[in-house]
DNA sequence: AGCACCTTTATACAGATGTCTAATAGTAAA
DNA sequence: TTTACTATTAGACATCTGTATAAAGGTGCT
């Protein structure tokens, strides 16, 4: 089979490599481990990765490509500035925080605070973001006419990130405490902004 | 000579816990790399930690502790708001961020992810936070007499710990786009804030 | 000196770990 | 069927890892 790079084995093994992440940790990966998760002969995270190292820095790739693609979707849809907000606050809703995806994501985190190869990949995705974040906002800020000045937009964008992964952050070691109430009120004031914006639509 | 607990091996053993953690984080600890790091025999280990696992566990909980100090000398300093808001976030200036003291406090962090006696600790260490910012934060937003129904203080409160925990977790991603304009921008609308509270000082 | 006590050392050992090899099973084309 | 190639397996190897033990070193006290 194999038409590019994926027979069954080569996938069970990135899975695996995931999936452990989220339950055990980067520390705790080896191997055998990981062959054993995936149902699979350790031998052949030589075969198709020479190496567990190697293995890592894929399975690192996949999800940093899954992030770009979600970059890519949320990018390319033209809708207001609310609507992406809540999609995005929705795509990582609090239950999801603490399950699987976020500690994913920190996992992968910690992982490359320690190799620069991985370093870099996760600077790219991170200037994705940005990148993202600072168009869109620059057109809000615009619409809802907030002075730039006083607040301006990198240090907005800057805001919004940084809280985002204070965020996950927090619930991965186990506390959401005031997280509704923050998103909450965020939502509200963009609510607000919105109505003022466009007193037609008012609702309340 | 060990008057309570502490001969030079003993402390030497935790201050290169903290020292790798730093260098090469949590997944590089092992018994005999950490005592060759303090210079000690590996077998010593065992004899003041019993095994590498309690080791890791006092190295964490002498770094909370230690936490737990500067929340208590902050919370104690008879300053205004805004000074103790400066004070705090020179304390974590974006140099530091970059060095040691986040970078461990982040390992320490995704150490106890996958460890609940570790976790449970840490969450002690949040509490402490949020008590200390919710009183700070109640006090001075009455103070410059903001509506607390439209800003909720634990929303606030939330806001300020997140955007926090995000600048640490950039900054050892090496990302620190924003970081200066962010804090900049807080401490505009901060001394904005007091002087429109107390005309009298006001510069510039 | 002898003695007791805490500290340190060197060494041992079973099991885990990363890497590698040689042999086998499977599959599709000739 | 034979052939050629990919995929998989079981096992070997040196090294690393956590833990344990027994002996030695050091220090102060009697």
């Amino acid at each position: 089979m194999s038409t590019a790079q994926g027979t069954d084995s080569r996938k069970a093994l990135l899975d695996a490599t995931e999936c452990l992440l989220i339950e055990r940790g980067h520390a705790a990966l080896t191997v055998r481990v990981v062959a054993k998760e995936a149902g699979v002969n350790h031998g052949l995270v030589r075969y198709y990765f020479t190496n567990l190292d190697n293995l890592l820095l894929e399975a690192f790739d996949r999800f940093t490509n899954r992030l770009f693609e979600r970059q890519r979707v949320l990018y390319a849809q033209d809708i207001s500035f609310i609507e992406k907000w809540r999609t995005a606050m929705d795509d990582l809703e609090i239950e999801d925080r603490e399950a699987g995806y976020g500690k994913l994501w920190l996992e992968m985190q910690s992982m490359a605070w320690n190799k620069p190869e991985l370093k870099e990949r996760l600077q790219e995705v991170n200037r994705g973001w940005r990148t993202i974040l600072t168009d869109a906002f620059t057109h809000a800020m615009n619409d809802y006419g907030i002075d730039t000045q006083r607040f301006p937009v990198d240090a907005v964008v800057s805001l919004v990130m940084t809280f985002n992964f204070g965020l996950q952050l927090e619930a991965i070691g186990g506390t959401t405490d005031g997280h509704e109430a923050l998103l909450e009120m965020i939502d509200q004031q963009l609510q607000l902004a919105e109505n003022a914006k466009d007193p037609v639509t008012h609702q309340e």
